[in-house]
DNA sequence: TTTATTTAATTCAATTGATAAACCAAAGAC
DNA sequence: GTCTTTGGTTTATCAATTGAATTAAATAAA
């Protein structure tokens, strides 16, 4: 936008609009852009510096656990993996390492490096400095931030992996200025979500927000399969790629998923029926999901030949039949990739949304 | 608080918070109260004068209306009675005059009106201005609130019924100070709820955040009982008060929720079996929005035979069951009765917090 | 009892920060 | 070419905010 523009939005004086806008400048934060020509003299459009600053972000949630330089857009400058440690200690002192090598040799048109972002699976404090509690690492209070932080000398914050996935949208994403109203539902082994309302990340009151993996999907439980969490007929028990996987298995049918896509799209009833009883669950939950909060999209991150097969289909079937037929509401779903960096990426926008408000989400 | 409280909590300098206090003193916006003695100089603490400013609350959500006067706490000073119009014209003219009629002779002591906030089952315009949909009224994208502020004088604001109800817990609530992650769900002739996250009414983007009437909790549709909207296994056909009255009817069983609450607890297995799926359905509902928003309070306001009875105790064990398993969270589930006029308190409370905000939520 | 200490709140000079209004700049409209 | 429109800057002015000094009112210590 130009100056006079954020004047408007923003209802500062045009004059105490100029004098932001010059420290800004100054600092390189933002640089002038081409002319945008209407009636009068044309504005400049103001644009922020993609290399004013640039930021760490770390994905716990897969082995090996993949660290990313990234800019202020979210691009992607450097990619480093190390090997994951479930031991507190040694995980900080291997991802100190790892920060140190990825700032290794850094060219001139790089920023400096403004804060460290981690993505992890699991429940985190509200100052997102503590992860509560995490299955997959065996952590109960475990302080993760300070010990990094002290390590690498930046600033460093937690957040649940598919939290980070959502603030990543709101930061990074394509369409980020129209997208205030959303949820991000990742489906991987397990299954995630993260909720953004009125721009805001919800992280929940013990930053269980968007977990749906246990959501408890079904009314007469006698007949559903137990989960790992003690209860039956949870979300993660029907739609994720593992219990579809291991379903799979049971009806003797491949386990990789792209082969069980093909397998299902020539017509074999057990793969069908897997598939479609995943996507009908998620679908389902989705609905519930659109039904609560009312946002204006839904995005699906889930690999490739999940969105592109039959699951997919079913998915956006089921999400129709359950949610469009409502008045009023239009939800636009969105099916798409979920690239390997993408958590990792998402946990950089943590440090990005840090250093651009100056203060954490919420 | 007192002003070296309030100036710590605000960020602001103590000379600042003196003349800030001086001003809403002249005002009568804000009292003196006792003396708080810590080490020191004893603070004064402070207070909102509850008698500053006064509010109209109006509750299209039963027949005939209701309309109160209340002030800034949220003490009902009048209450009015007017028959409901579906049509708007008539509506709004029949509401005009309640408006009038409960500020004839009020005494000096009582507040000047400040705003009127209204209370609709249906869908909202995000500005609290349009009824975007509303089945009861048969309208859409009616303005209701700009005729009744030409008729009153008043800024009028609208907002869904369970929503505003949720407002008036977060304005007005006993604990409004602490709470601010919760979810207040309403059983009566129907299911509403809303959220309040990190302090915030969440509206969604088309005003229908903490709609679950019509939240599909069936996975297999096929036995399940058809709805209104269309679909079926909506959560309205099974535990609101009319789907319960609808099957006790069925059954041969007393259609009134108190006597069917009785018969129930004498054993009769109709009954039983009525309360138990409607409190079932409703707690595997609510362990879903507890899964999704990570609430730190669910409040769930309901007739008091059913909170009493076999309903209240099967809804704790149900969310119990689904939901307190989880790691970390504790969720604290309170049940309370839905007085008649709630839903018109809660309206209030959205012309309150224009007041005091200056700005409407969100 | 007296004195010192602590915290609350006010006063006031000084500073900062934001603004309105005037002005310059750069384009299209006429 | 001149006028109009819009963008952006400069500057004098005004108001909001603050820091430091001060007064006030209590408890703790001597």
């Amino acid at each position: 936008m130009s100056r006079s523009d954020l004047a408007g939005r923003l209802a500062i004086s045009k004059a105490g609009m100029t004098a932001i806008v010059r420290d800004l400048l100054e600092r390189g934060l933002v640089e002038e852009k081409e002319l945008i020509r209407r009636q009068g003299r044309p504005a400049v459009r103001l644009c922020l510096k993609a290399s004013a600053a640039s930021l760490i972000g770390v994905s716990l949630q897969s082995d090996p656990v993949r660290v990313v330089l990234t800019d202020l857009r979210g691009e992607v400058l450097r990619s480093v993996h190390v090997q994951r440690h479930l031991e507190i200690t040694a995980c900080c002192d291997s991802l100190a390492e790892a920060v140190q090598k990825i700032q290794e040799n850094l060219p001139d048109d790089i920023g400096p490096v403004m804060g460290i972002g981690v993505a992890q699976p699991g429940f985190v404090s509200r100052d997102r400095r503590i992860c509560l509690a995490s299955t997959v690492f065996g952590w109960k209070d475990v302080n993760v931030a300070d010990p990094l932080s002290e390590r690498t000398g930046f600033p460093v914050r937690i957040e649940n992996d598919a939290n980070v996935l959502a603030l990543g949208e709101l930061l990074f994403g394509e369409y980020a200025e129209e997208r205030t109203h959303f949820s991000l539902v990742c489906l991987a082994d397990g299954v995630g979500s993260g909720h953004v309302l009125g721009g805001r990340l919800q992280h929940g009151a013990h930053g269980g927000a968007g977990e749906i993996a246990h959501s408890p999907l079904v009314l007469d439980t006698a007949d559903a399969l137990p989960c790992r969490c003690g209860n039956r007929g949870c979300l993660e028990t029907i739609s994720s790629l593992k219990a579809m996987q291991g379903a799979a298995r049971l009806a003797g049918l491949p386990e990789d998923i792209h082969l069980l896509s093909d397998v299902a799209m020539k017509g074999d009833p057990g793969a069908l029926r897997i598939l479609h009883r995943g996507a009908g669950a998620l679908g389902l939950a989705l609905a519930q999901m659109v039904q609560m909060l009312d946002p204006e999209q839904v995005i699906v991150a889930l690999p490739e030949p999940l969105r592109a097969g039959l699951f997919g289909i079913v998915l956006k079937q089921e999400v129709e039949r359950h949610v469009l037929r409502r008045a009023g509401q239009q939800v636009e779903l969105i099916l798409r990739d979920l690239p390997p960096d993408a958590f990792a990426v998402g946990a950089a926008s943590l440090a990005a949304y840090r250093f651009l408000h100056g203060a954490d989400p919420e």
